[in-house]
DNA sequence: GTCTATAATCGGATAGAC
DNA sequence: GTCTATCCGATTATAGAC
């Protein structure tokens, strides 16, 4: 791995650990092993390693959640994977966390690539409850609604994980939507009647 | 008002605004418009203020959303209403936004605070659940989880939407999690019969 | 109680040598 | 490309006068 990989490697660890406010420079050169000049030498300075930082990781988000939604199985299938995938809990999802940084929110190009994953990812379970309703896997809704609904119930399954150091209401709020739509799959099997 | 109050005050708005984190005693001073010497003279530092912010701010939330739990009208209705509350939407939840910020997360007593919140509204959820369950509102579920799903949606509404930078997103998700109570709602009525 | 002065450390860079 | 030196403001207090 090159100098650059590492700095943006130390960088995207710091950001999903601390957040961008709170993670300086400094740190990136400590973790990443590299030293001062030689890291504005590559990046003109904190920003631009976020960017840097941030694209990589949504990138490899992207990737493995592409993963979930090719696999051959039915849509809402799909979508269950995607609720019961392995996740890093207590460290919360390395692009909300950023959310809620001042110095993110405050900043259109930063904020800007958060939005972008968002979308993608809502987008992709648009089109795969579109399929799901389709095939009467489950009865009519607005797409739009509801793939803002399991995005939602994700991020904020995160934050109240955090706020008891506690894995079990993660899992909780999720098996609680899972039964959501378990109801709403009994509703469309009974369309089909 | 007097000092102190100014003091809490502005520490809980900055809070809210900043997090804990970006929020410096210099930025209180200014907002509440108390000296240096005044301020470390009723509080011993950050902290200290922070502490009675939090609390004041949960305090307040604690009563409003009491209001809403005591109405007079069906248990799922008293959470459809908590769901369709009014809130800042683009400022985030109070106590939600600050579970990221690292200095909040790695300091036991603060984040105390923050779970407390949470397990009182999510106690107040599942007790009205119940409450609709015995009324055959809703079929049987379980309680502890879909309490869970309410806050967790809640609060990631709040992240998508600030991600956005628009209101919408937040309300999608609600009206999302809203169309799936109806459909659990249809289903309840169906075992009466 | 409130004010101003001072301090030690950190944050985020820039400058110039090698 | 990488290193060390330097800069200036912010952060979070503490000290002591009034």
């Amino acid at each position: 791995m090159d100098t650059k990989d590492k700095l943006i490697e130390a960088t995207g660890k710091l950001l999903w650990e601390r957040g961008y406010a709170a993670t300086s420079p400094k740190a990136i050169q400590k973790e990443s092993g590299i030293g001062q000049g030689s890291m504005y030498h590559h990046f003109s300075g904190k920003k631009d390693l976020a960017i840097a930082a941030i694209e990589r990781n949504s990138e490899m988000m992207r990737k493995e959640i592409e993963l979930i939604f090719t696999e051959k199985t039915s849509p809402l299938n799909r979508i269950k994977n995607y609720l019961l995938r392995e996740r890093e809990i207590l460290k919360g999802c390395p692009v909300g966390r950023l959310v809620y940084d001042p110095d993110i929110y405050s900043d259109e190009e930063l904020l800007e690539l958060l939005d972008n994953m968002f979308q993608w990812i809502m987008d992709k379970i648009s089109m795969t409850l579109e399929e799901s309703m389709k095939q009467n896997e489950i009865r009519n809704i607005k797409t739009t609604e509801l793939s803002s609904t399991i995005t939602a119930t994700l991020q904020g399954s995160y934050v109240i994980a955090r706020s008891k150091k506690k894995i079990e209401p993660f899992k909780d709020a999720i098996h609680g939507l899972l039964s959501l739509i378990k109801i709403m799959e009994e509703k469309g099997i009974q369309n089909e009647r």
